[in-house]
RNA sequence: GCCCCUGUCGUCCAGUGGCCUAGGACGCCGCCCUUUCACGGCGGUAACGCGGGUUCGAAUCCCGUCGGGGGUACCA
């Protein structure tokens, strides 16, 4: 069980969860699944001055939305915790130190500025701008000099000379030559660590062993790689590297990546229009992976039984709504009645539409009407709009101006009068009978169009053009409702 | 500038030397169904960035070129 397979999840809580991060973790997620492996959650919370207590609870709330269940990590525990970085800073001072007394790290003592203006230098001679290695081997008395100037140093990695290469899980082979890697800040000079060495550190003392993430860090594997070599010698973790693979972006209009800045990569803005978890994530699955054959409509369990790393694309995905949306709406149309309804229900009590607690009728009446307007849902977001009449008093009801315009005309008002007649007389309510009797009365005697007096009819009863069907609707509200919302059209 | 990644319909994905006069999905257009809108059904639109090779044969291999993206931090 020594070589089973550990992935993690690692965001940092700063802003809202974006859609590229739910698509990583996501892959993550499919890959531990698939391998019977572990999916770890950790949250990289170093850089106080971004982090939020704020943004890590909504981290885990879409983590737990989504149901992307984690096997280790916050609120959850493990055997390498503490999931947070906040909590791990002991262990990080301890890596350092070790690096620094074996001669795998160094203390530089430049400044800012002066790395700026040799790079400068470097960039106009046409070489990779970069850290020069000027601190690498200083004297005794040189570094007394810059103490006295009261200097504190970072810590920087000792890169070796030569050609890094891995076989990236999704991008093949892959080589850096030891010119383009200088040689990085681990600890600023005021003792924090950074990404750099806390990302790595974490992934071996927590037995990582396949990290998948954005392409952003493909740069900086080969660096990675050789710290996970200098951890070997100083014994952190088991002395492993891990597999990397690199995702493409997800990108959003234009040619640009998805950035947390944009509100269309915000998750939560998905979660408010109505758009069902299950369907997110199988349209998230499709950018950038495939089965391999035409089937694009699945489920997460299915995504993981097949997931296959060596089949994600290199190329950055552009996120199209409009395929989101009707994925979600094959999705919406998936669900079965009750579960579809129980959405529908908190998405009307959000909207102030039913009670916090509907009444047992209100819940009725809902799983009636559910299945009148499952078909013509995208997002649940369009459900109060298109049940409101339903469940709104009749003082409250209103007739949308708009749609009432060229269709409730004053050349149809002796016909709506005759239908409220009948509907007072016809002895079955229902939808058959309902369709049968108007038809013969409005479209057979009176030689109206259907479209057009229907039309009228629906506007009147539903308030609006686009509803759900409408004898089916006038069924489920009942003889007195429509009538009296008839009468009101005919008042005016 | 330098380094790295990437390049098939508008978009996403399929395609790893002949099954490709390039397939599917979303979008868009048209038709059918129909009491509106949808749903569904049917049909259409539309792509291998470009130039050289290699080969009997290339979207698939090689070289070049052009384009897109990223990195070049005491960000991640």
């Amino acid at each position: 069980m020594s070589n089973k397979v550990r992935v993690r999840f690692c965001p940092s809580p700063t802003g809202d969860p974006h859609v590229g991060m739910v698509r990583t973790a996501l892959f993550n997620w499919a890959f531990a699944k698939h391998n019977n492996g572990t999916f770890v959650f950790r949250i990289e919370d170093t850089d106080t001055s971004r982090d939020s207590e704020e943004s890590y609870q909504a981290l885990l709330d879409s983590m737990r939305w989504l149901g992307l269940n984690w096997d280790e990590g916050p609120e959850v525990g493990g055997p390498f915790g503490p999931y947070r970085q906040s909590e791990r800073m002991d262990i990080y001072k301890d890596v350092a130190k070790k690096l620094y007394e074996k001669g795998f790290a160094y203390h530089c003592y430049c400044t800012q500025e002066e790395v700026e203006e040799r790079r400068k230098a470097q960039k106009e001679k046409g070489q990779t701008p970069g850290y020069d290695a000027h601190c690498r081997e200083l004297t005794d008395s040189q570094i007394a000099e810059f103490k006295c100037k009261n200097r504190e140093p970072v810590l920087r990695f000792r890169m070796p000379s030569k050609t890094i290469s891995w076989n990236d899980l999704v991008r093949g082979e892959l080589s850096f030559k030891h010119e383009h890697i200088p040689d990085y800040v681990l600890v600023r000079a005021n003792g924090d660590p950074l990404y750099t060495l806390v990302n790595p550190t974490d992934d071996a003392l927590m037995e990582i062993t396949h990290v998948l993430r954005g392409e952003d860090l493909l740069s900086s594997t080969p660096r990675q790689i050789a710290l996970y070599e200098a951890f070997k010698e100083i014994g952190v973790g088991k002395g492993i590297t891990p597999d990397f693979g690199h995702l493409p972006y997800v990108m959003g209009e234009g040619n640009k990546k998805l950035s947390k800045r944009d509100p269309e990569s915000s998750l939560l803005l998905y979660r408010r229009e109505g758009f069902l978890p299950e369907g997110l994530l199988n349209y998230l699955a499709l950018l950038g992976w495939s089965f391999g054959n035409d089937i694009e409509f699945f489920s997460m369990q299915e995504m993981a039984d097949n997931f296959e790393i060596s089949r994600v694309s290199a190329n950055p995905a552009r996120f199209d709504i409009k395929k989101c949306t009707a994925i979600n709406a094959d999705w919406i149309r998936k669900l079965s009645v009750p579960e579809l309804a129980n959405r529908m229900e908190k998405q009307l009590i959000d909207s102030k539409i039913l009670p916090n607690s509907p009444s047992p009728e209100q819940k009725e009446l809902l799983i009636s009407a559910t299945p009148l307007v499952q078909e013509r849902l995208e997002t649940l977001s369009q459900v109060p709009g298109m049940l409101s009449f339903f469940f709104v008093s009749e003082s409250e009801f209103v007739v949308d101006k708009e749609d009432a315009k060229n269709t409730l005309t004053q050349d149809l008002l002796p016909a709506l009068e005759k239908s409220v007649k009948l509907l007072r007389d016809i002895p079955e309510f229902k939808t058959q009978s309902l369709h049968d009797e108007l038809n013969k009365l409005l479209v057979t005697e009176m030689g109206l169009k259907p479209r057009v007096i229907f039309t009228a009819l629906r506007v009147a009863v539903t308030g609006r053009k686009v509803s759900p069907p409408l004898f089916e609707s006038m069924e489920i509200m009942g003889r007195d409702k429509v009538i009296s919302r008839i009468e009101k059209c005919l008042k005016k």
